[in-house]
DNA sequence: CAAATTTAAAAGTAATACTATCAATTACTA
DNA sequence: TAGTAATTGATAGTATTACTTTTAAATTTG
């Protein structure tokens, strides 16, 4: 996997950046520390002015890559799904049971990430942090419904629709498969969130993973 | 049902505010003005300058009610928790069936706010749109930890709680139901949200409403 | 090697998120 | 009902954010 990932490159909405970060040097170290900073003070008291000071380039240098933070957000998680839809596809797509590819791509989807991989200047782990603390922040602004037309949520979408074709697949008579499919994205990472947070509302721990939760919700709920 | 609650307060951690906004006619047109603004302009955009102009009042003066606009939006959540936890309970609390009463509990917890109903500074309508557009932004933070600590997030834990308890009262077998109860209240604004911003990616539309799918979803993956 | 592009540095602007001071108003209390 | 306390409004001020502009130096490319 970590081989076959090497030379792979996400593929990004152009309007999401002005440069692109991939381009140049300065470009990547935009990318990998805006993951390390973003992980560490958080996305609300995350600037361009300190991420300039710590990668040792001027503020107006990242503005010519992204046009505000929050651009920066929707880039650095549209590169999570697209990974993880990579992960999805390459991992499912040679598995003809529908039961199965189900299983799988829940688990693929469902569990945390643990080894930074294929990437060098991408560290997986952090952003899939950064992912689960931040992500609802992206779309949950004034502005979503213009930059959802301008394409800027089509990686997570498709990546919501591959799960719910598999819920389709393999129960066809089952009525919410769109509903089924986004609650379990978007829950996972609330799992997630209440298990390191809130462990109170969860039942996720140590030995239970969000896996096993949603494993269990989706196969006891559909194809009776 | 209205008149019940006409002398309700809503009981909110003093912690969250410096003065009480409901002891005085200042605090609460902050608190009738803010709904209507946070709704109007967003949260991101929404500044307490901008309030003070609106109501005819000084900026410095909203200080004095709340610390910054993340306690406010802390308590205007707090409020709508509190009250959604109100209706739950008047609710249910006299059907003794386990499976009429989670049925019961669902329904109060996903359906969406239609009437403005109890409180006369209060926007219940438009106060259930921001929930569904801010509320995870309240906890989203690197101050989460001891925000919780300090008790801000009580009257959700225990509308979660309270609804984990229904669920093994009616399936006592059933081992996840704190996460299903935290899936249902954060799904279903989710689900609220998807159905107006995100169609392709939800089920629900006008016809079928997050009720529905959740029902589904609960009565089919408990109890077989 | 020259031209084009990229980057760094510095300075500037408007808005945000407050804090402090003080005077005017209102409320409460003896 | 006068006196005191509490509340509010107005003004001003600070530090930071979120940029934009300009210019010059460095780097890349053809």
């Amino acid at each position: 996997m970590k081989y076959l990932l090497q030379d792979l490159k996400v593929r990004i909405n152009e309007k999401i950046y002005i440069k692109d970060p991939e381009s140049s040097a300065l470009g990547k170290r935009i990318i990998e520390h805006s993951i390390l900073m973003i992980q560490e003070v958080g996305f609300e008291s995350f600037t361009f002015k300190k991420l300039g000071e710590k990668i040792g380039s001027n503020e107006s240098s990242i503005y010519r890559y992204f046009e505000n933070k929050h651009k920066l957000l929707l880039y650095l998680t549209s590169w999570y799904w697209g990974w993880l839809e990579y992960q999805l596809v390459f991992s499912t797509n040679s598995i003809a049971n529908p039961e199965e590819k189900l299983k799988k791509a829940i688990e693929i989807i469902t569990r945390s990430v643990k080894e930074d991989s294929s990437f060098s200047h991408i560290n997986e782990v952090l952003l899939n942090k950064i992912v689960i603390n931040e992500y609802s922040k992206s779309y949950l602004t004034k502005e979503v419904d213009e930059e959802n037309k301008e394409g800027y949520f089509s990686i997570y979408k498709r990546l919501v629709m591959r799960l719910s074709d598999m819920i389709k697949e393999f129960d066809s008579q089952y009525q919410y498969s769109s509903s089924l499919s986004s609650t379990i994205i978007e829950g996972a990472l609330h799992q997630h969130f209440l298990r390191e947070h809130f462990p109170s509302l969860t039942d996720c721990n140590k030995n239970v993973t969000p896996t096993t939760y949603f494993m269990n919700l989706v196969f006891n709920s559909i194809k009776k």
